[in-house]
DNA sequence: CGGGATCCCCCATGATACTG
DNA sequence: CAGTATCATGGGGGATCCCG
């Protein structure tokens, strides 16, 4: 059973309107700096948490992964759960759209591994 | 017989150090707002033009694309051809390198188609 | 026709400090 | 441990005008 709750894109009309194009939709998406990069560690990690993403992704700043966290779960490509302990643990999950992404983020890891070397 | 050149990345060294991950690297390529866009034109249109590109790609100025075109053709995934005609005539052509971000771009693309409406 | 040159703005990113 | 709150800044992006 899956009770996941994957709802529309924030600002959906915008997005699409400003493009007109399928490439600059899913841009809208996954290409800020950082984007990206997190969805994949948590693809990679389910149940991860946020210092171990922090410790996983070198140079991002503190308040920039926790923004593109909260912008990766508007979205609904991740989920949010939150351990009510002390100390706090949090773990974030893809979700099916999140997953979705697989094919793309991998593409373009298997293009970044041949070119950047 | 193939006589395109292809370059190094512009600052290589320190997209390779900012991010120490393929997909950042790649996101370095292609990850600004209208380079994927404009990258699969040219990768779909061969001896496309520049009036051309800014009727297809709606909403883009002309600064940015005059301005990312020549990123793209830095980064070796684009070739400039100038006619020395009046008016001038200008035709773009993607390179290998820029060929081997078909798959990337097309993923990227049928994502988008799949999320978008 | 295909640019260059200027001016300007906003937002993504970043540094630092504080909190439950 | 996993966040908010604040402030500063650089450059990506846009509008407009000029040019061969």
């Amino acid at each position: 059973m899956n009770t996941e709750i994957i709802s529309e894109f924030p600002d959906k009309e915008k997005r699409q309107k400003d493009f007109n194009c399928s490439i600059g939709f899913a841009m809208t998406v996954i290409g800020s700096k950082w984007r990206a990069i997190i969805l994949w560690h948590i693809l990679k990690n389910s149940h991860i948490r946020y210092g171990e993403l922090k410790k996983g992704i070198p140079n991002i700043s503190h308040k920039v992964l926790a923004e593109e966290l909260k912008k990766l779960e508007a979205d609904s490509l991740i989920t949010r759960k939150s351990y009510p302990e002390i100390p706090p643990k949090v773990e974030y999950n893809p979700t099916s759209r999140g997953q979705s992404l697989y094919k793309v983020l991998n593409e373009l890891c298997i293009w970044g591994k041949e070119h950047m070397n």
